[in-house]
DNA sequence: TCAAATCTGACCAGACTGGTCGGAATATCC
DNA sequence: GGATATTCCGACCAGTCTGGTCAGATTTGA
């Protein structure tokens, strides 16, 4: 019994680069999941693992780093769960996933302040690294959760 | 001899998501050394090595997928090396990652044909990794190489 | 007090990254 | 032809990270 999907195997090379891991992904259908399901009362973990066929102790790692950062709420022991702290329209799919993921840094030299490339200056190679964050960053951002909560609904995207 | 700078260690916790690895970094850094020494007579590795101060037996595997991809051209034996294919800014620096990192695919239900999302039709979440990995190629292939290599001139971003 | 949940930290196998090494193949120069 | 310069290629390796399990502590409702 629990026996969920295939494990996922993902690495840089065989599915490419820009990739995000598993985290990203369980973690952004667990937002989904959990905007469909949420009516009020706490929504379990085991109901929400089931639901998208996840494994229920790796979940509970990841969806403490939403916990962490506010952006779900939760309720401890008997009919306790987990609750969107805020509407889904409200919910930016980039503060997920930067939550579950850690900050977007295409290049180390990006890192930070900045300050770590050492050749700053002549390298103009930052700008390019820079021009890809700052890409991803707006494509995550122009998503909202209730964009993706909502079944079959057409996407609106904000095109600038 | 031949210590370089501090070997790096990267992996996506620590620097974050939507990483490239130190392929896509050296390899960059690579092409714009090479157009930068590329003046009709074929550039060793080895100098290329020290001047960038990478580790040259590392940079030759990487460098590998360049040339199977047709963007330099190598030539063996004394007084060889590694040759633009084409100018600068025919280099579209999309090509260039693709090469060295693999194809662009934050998440793995984009792969390929894209059939491979169990969930495709009341997944919605499809879309948003799309708009990532669309936005990403997009910013790659806004720079030339010929853009980073001129060192200290404007870069012209070619806005949308 | 019992059961349902979350929370927390230890632990683990396998994959991948970053890199080295040795040698074969090839081309130039003398 | 021989010495030398250089790419090419595959084997190998250590450390880190991913993806995941497990056991138990803690909190709360009934």
């Amino acid at each position: 019994m629990s026996e969920h999907q295939e494990s996922v195997t993902r690495g840089l090379h065989g599915t490419g680069a820009v990739a995000f891991s598993t985290r990203g992904e369980y973690g952004v259908r667990f937002m989904v999941a959990l905007a469909r399901m949420d009516h009020g009362e706490p929504v379990s973990l085991t109901d929400i693992a089931e639901a998208e066929d996840l494994p229920r102790a790796y979940l509970e790692q990841i969806v403490g780093s939403l916990r962490d950062v506010g952006i779900i709420d939760s309720a401890r022991g008997a009919h306790g769960g987990y609750r969107l702290a805020r509407p889904a329209n409200e919910v930016r799919m980039g503060d997920v996933l930067r939550a579950l993921e850690g900050p977007i840094v295409p290049m180390t030299c990006l890192e930070g302040d900045g300050s770590s490339c050492s050749k700053t200056g002549n390298c103009s190679v930052v700008q390019l690294w820079a021009r890809v964050r700052d890409s991803v960053s707006e494509a995550l951002d122009s998503f909202t959760l209730a964009d993706l909560a909502v079944p079959g609904a057409p996407i609106t995207l904000k095109q600038k």
